[in-house]
This record gives C-alpha cells, structure tokens and sequence, in this order.
DNA sequence: CTCCAGGATA
DNA sequence: TATCCCGGAG
C-alpha cells in the first residue's frame, strides 16, 4: 500500500475519534438540547424555512401567527395568498422571500406528493434529499434540517456554526463547501438520527454562545484545547 | 451598529 | 464573487 494513501486512513481514524471527543465534551458541558422544537413534523418545515438567516425567537413568533389563524397547515398554506402568508410571517424577516418560499414548497408537496407529508418524508434519504433541493427556497442546510428533524431520517446538518467551530480547531480549510463539511461528519459518523440530532444542536448553542465571529469565549468554552 | 437554525440571483 | 432580502435583539 502507498506511503500517503496509510497517512490518509490514519488521519481519518484520528478525526473519528476528535469528532467524538467534540460531542462528548459538548453533551457532558450542556445536555440534550431538545431539538427540534416544534409540535408536528410539518411545524418543523415551516420553521426551517422561516429560519433561514434569522435568529429563532423571531421564528417562533410567526409560527405563533400562523397558529393563532389556524393555518399552520399544508392546504392553508397552500390555498392562501403569499400577501396575506407574508403579513403573518412578517416578524421573521425577509417575509416577501420567505412567503414566496413557503408557497413554493406547498405546490412541490401538492404536485409530486398530493399533499401527502409522510409520503414525502418517507422517501429515501438521498433520493429525497435531491428532491428537497428542486424546490426554490431550498437550499442544502434547509434540506437537510428537514431530513434530519421532520423526516427522522440521518443527514447531517452544516450551518455557519459548524464551519467555523471546525475551522477554528483546524479540522477543515477555510473554504470548505457546505457538501465536504456534511461529508466530513457523515464519512467518520455513525450513521445515526439521533447523534445526528443533538450534534448539531450542540454545535448551534456552542457557536452562539462561545464561538461567536467577533470576540470568541475560547478561555470558557468546553472545545478549548481540541485538535491543539 | 452587528448578528441571526440561508438562499437566489447576476 | 457581491448583493439583496428584512425584522428584532443586544
């Protein structure tokens, strides 16, 4: 066997074990986040495209809207006029955007799936994945925390804070793609729902609250020290 | 002022 | 690659 295909297998067994080190010391530091919160797997989709870009408590907001209106539904979404949708999500931001997105993927369950959720998230992984990503709106974090979250089903998920958490303990180049971080994780992983799950929502609490872009708590964060 | 569970467009 | 979308909290 080849000199440098030895030393690629060796530091792909030395990642294994310093992504799971990353979790053990995040779980240990905080707990199970809980994630997602939201009271149905259609719940989640909404919120996954509302929260696109924008802080959560304003999500949680407009999901309050749509529920007080009785339209945090497929069909009443689908049935309603994106000027009225947009009214409602308006606390979210980018409510134009995000209400022409909500329509949009309605017409995608509607026309491939009659409207049937559990048809579409019982699809296959990679098959519904590719699909997810047809839809305007749509783009590989979203589709991917739909698949993890509202379909159960074990897709790692990437945002900022992944990116910059690895980075900055020198795990991943500066410019890594969204596809070679989720790789990173999913080739070195169990392939596994729930560790899935609280990963990244252990990865999202610790970006938001030690490894922030400006002034980062390195001194008190739980990863200090990790991969040197 | 910056930042936030991003994505589309030119 | 840069710009736009945009309200709300710190």
């Amino acid at each position: 066997m080849e000199k440098t295909r030895v030393l690629e297998i060796e530091t792909m067994s030395i990642n294994k074990q310093i992504l799971l080190e990353l979790y053990d010391r995040l779980f240990e530091a905080f707990g199970p986040r809980r994630w997602w919160p939201a009271e149905s797997r259609f719940e989640v989709i909404v919120g996954a495209i509302l929260t696109q870009n924008t802080a959560w408590r304003n999500v949680e907001k407009s999901i309050a809207q749509l529920k007080a209106k009785n339209v945090l539904s497929p069909e009443s979404i689908y049935n309603m006029p994106v000027k009225e949708l947009a009214a409602l999500i308006r606390p979210a931001g980018y409510y134009n955007i995000k209400a022409e997105r909500l329509k949009s993927f309605m017409r995608f369950l509607y026309n491939g799936y009659g409207g049937n959720l559990n048809r579409l998230l019982g699809t296959e992984m990679a098959s519904l994945r590719k699909e997810l990503l047809t839809v305007k709106g749509v783009g590989p974090e979203t589709a991917d925390s739909i698949i993890l979250y509202a379909a159960e089903q074990p897709s790692f998920v990437v945002d900022t804070y992944t990116n910059r958490i690895l980075y900055r303990h020198h795990l991943i180049p500066d410019d890594a793609s969204y596809d070679i971080i989720r790789d990173f994780f999913m080739d070195r992983l169990p392939q596994n729902t729930a560790l899935y799950n609280e990963y990244h929502a252990l990865l999202v609490y610790t970006g938001k609250t030690f490894c922030s872009k400006t002034k980062p708590k390195c001194l008190q964060c739980p990863l200090q020290g990790l991969n040197q």
